[in-house]
DNA sequence: GGATTCTTTTACCAAATGGTAAAAAATGGA
DNA sequence: TCCATTTTTTACCATTTGGTAAAAGAATCC
């Protein structure tokens, strides 16, 4: 809980009063392994903040599953356009470890924008984080080869390499495990 | 005049006065083509909406210049990262026609965000587009071929086809123009 | 019109990637 | 430990894409 508060105030600075507010809407959970917290075409009720373990966004439109994103450790993550414009999910989200984490209900954060000054701040940098993170992904498409996005890839999550399998992660980078495990192999 | 305020009513029904301020705030002008609207490492200070004519964002990582979105008639541009954070803008704007353009500046969309109630709504729903759409973008990297993708290019911007150098639409879709040319030929 | 410039096509070959399949390696459970 | 399952590597070949270059075509300016 120490650590959520620390990432809360990094994107703005919050009074005691919406520390105790706030505090008191994350409800601890432990999630295990292969568990779907959202599933595509359902409506994300939660935001979820990870304490421990991985998770990935995912979808299927040919029938083979695509990684569309990876959380891990004192992350943040949900479908953000589902659970911001509470649309259905395209993606589904799945735990590829046992993770624990601290999660918020919508209900929970339409009620703290209200009693609070500092939670749409706090939303409303999250949700441009996401967006640039997002514009980085696809020009990283638009110009890096896939060795270079496989680099670029394990310089953001070098820890993932060991946890993840191979499949997943080549998705992400938009090419065949075939292909990545090729790369990896020249070095 | 009569459009833009049709594309704002879309996004939240305005009132009255609200119409009456937020027209006031918005000012003809007429951008040659060829124009550079907003340079690299230059901090947005405009929102643009597209009466006339063709821009684009372009960045140049390696030297050679890529295309990252393009806006046709009765659209919104901007640096969105840049006029949104008060960022250095990553890419430039480039008026790829004589255009036409209604703009507004970050000043008057902070006071129109202080004396109406719709603004914000509006600039928050312009932003869930926007991300959306590079959401889809990344997602077309990660699942299409270059055919497929440029398919989809067609059917989003049919009109851009017959006014556009190809090479820009090529790094647009993430391949080189020779490539485009061939996939064109094939049909 | 004619020259210049920009754009598109084409050709050639090298490099990268995909698809299918099978073998090898690693993992997990009984 | 051994078996079953999953994951990774490897091989082979077809397809796609990139890079360089040159030719053809279109637009622009004087």
């Amino acid at each position: 809980m120490q650590k959520l508060l620390q990432t809360l105030n990094n994107y703005t600075k919050l009074s005691e009063s919406s520390t105790e507010l706030i505090t008191g809407c994350f409800v601890h959970k432990k999630i295990p392994k292969g568990t779907i917290l959202i599933s595509e075409g359902q409506t994300a009720r939660y935001f979820y903040w990870l304490v421990k373990g991985t998770m990935r966004g995912r979808i299927a439109p040919k029938g083979e599953l695509i990684t569309t994103w990876f959380a891990t450790k004192n992350m943040f993550c949900s479908s953000m356009p589902s659970f911001i414009s509470r649309k259905p999910s395209r993606e589904s989200i799945e735990a590829l470890e046992d993770c624990e984490v601290y999660c918020i209900s919508r209900h929970d954060v339409l009620m703290l924008f209200k009693q609070t000054t500092e939670m749409s701040s706090i939303v409303r940098k999250m949700a441009e984080e996401a967006y640039i993170h997002s514009l980085n992904r696809t020009y990283q498409f638009q110009s890096l080869s896939a060795k270079e996005r496989y680099d670029s890839f394990v310089m953001h999550y070098p820890e993932l390499m060991q946890k993840i399998p191979l499949g997943m992660i080549a998705t992400y980078i938009g090419i065949t495990q075939q292909s990545l495990s090729r790369i990896r192999k020249q070095l």
